[in-house]
DNA sequence: GTCTATACACCGATAGAC
DNA sequence: GTCTATCGGTGTATAGAC
């Protein structure tokens, strides 16, 4: 290879405080203030160093995605493994607090083209997930799906993210309507025996 | 007053012109484009006639929602007012094309409290018009609702707006099962006579 | 591997002339 | 009203020493 530059290896200790930083400040500063210098005087290094391990600052944030995009796939797999598929997955939808990250990546993948192809492979993904949930909880009950299973995956993941988003803006009227609709879907397909 | 600056008039043309730069910059650009020299050149003026209409760049996002927010209470509240209520609202939000503006808007309300504040007011408003689309219909039809209406409000524009997002990111699928679902919805709702 | 030093551009915001 | 000029600060990214 002997390209343009020398690079840092990948998943080395300081590679992953670096991921790890630029997730947090992505949090709670946003994508204006995830910059190489950010990144680097929260884990106490030179800015340099940044540009070792990451080419770009692009670079670093489709790789912080990438890594919340494991971790919350692994979430999804072991929710889906579990003797209660189709409650347990809407419980991750639930309890999920990485809301503030979900807009900011949402918004850098509009001008990120390698961070849209990145969320783009997540969301199917989970798709894919949340689907087998509802295959899984019906071919244990036999009915027919009053809603087809990916739409109904749409209306609970779009509608769980909305609840977050509305919290954090300090919106709460309708939200209890909302999850007893939802329970109440849950329970029909995967009822209490 | 005699405060700290001499302002420009509120609502001028060139504040008007310096507003519609702003929200086109921030829909094709991103917020990390917006800045007080982009917005100038866009209009060709130079950078310090932006500081004489806006105290600061924050002032200028606000204001820039605000113009956005109003344009979009105007069509439900004009949806609201035809014969069919509930299925002109649910169009206003099926041909709405600013989902990469909304996106930015999310992102930066979690970090200007002026925007939040704004941005909350503006959910807050236009749910009460969805719910009582969902009166209206139901009123002229005499049926009791399957869903609460302010649950099948966060229902409608959270799934709307993910479709339009995941359009947005290259996904296709499941988008028409959600739309014939809402379609029935709204149907059985408001039947066409 | 990690550092110092630095290039070059652009940022928000202000002073004050015309 | 609109301008020129400018401050102090911060951004990405690179060269090259140790």
């Amino acid at each position: 290879m002997a390209v343009a530059r020398r690079m840092g290896p990948k998943g080395s200790e300081i590679w992953v405080s670096m991921v790890e930083a630029a997730e947090a400040i992505l949090c709670d500063e946003g994508y204006g203030a995830l910059t190489s210098r950010s990144v680097a005087d929260r884990i106490g290094v030179k800015q340099r160093l940044v540009y070792y391990y990451f080419r770009t600052m692009d670079e670093l944030i489709v790789e912080t995605f990438r890594r919340l995009a494991v971790r919350e796939i692994e979430r999804l797999e072991a929710a889906l493994a579990s003797d209660r598929p189709l409650r347990e997955v809407w419980a991750v939808y639930v309890d999920t607090t990485d809301t503030r990250l979900v807009s900011e990546f949402m918004a850098l993948a509009n001008r990120i083209e390698d961070l849209r192809i990145e969320v783009k492979a997540f969301i199917e993904q989970s798709r894919q997930l949340q689907i087998a949930a509802f295959e899984k909880a019906a071919r244990s009950r036999g009915g027919a799906p009053a809603l087809p299973p990916i739409a109904a995956a749409i209306f609970g993941t779009s509608a769980a993210l909305a609840l977050h988003r509305e919290a954090g803006l300090g919106i709460e009227a309708g939200h209890g309507e909302v999850r007893a609709a939802i329970d109440a879907f849950v329970a029909a397909y995967d009822p209490e025996e």
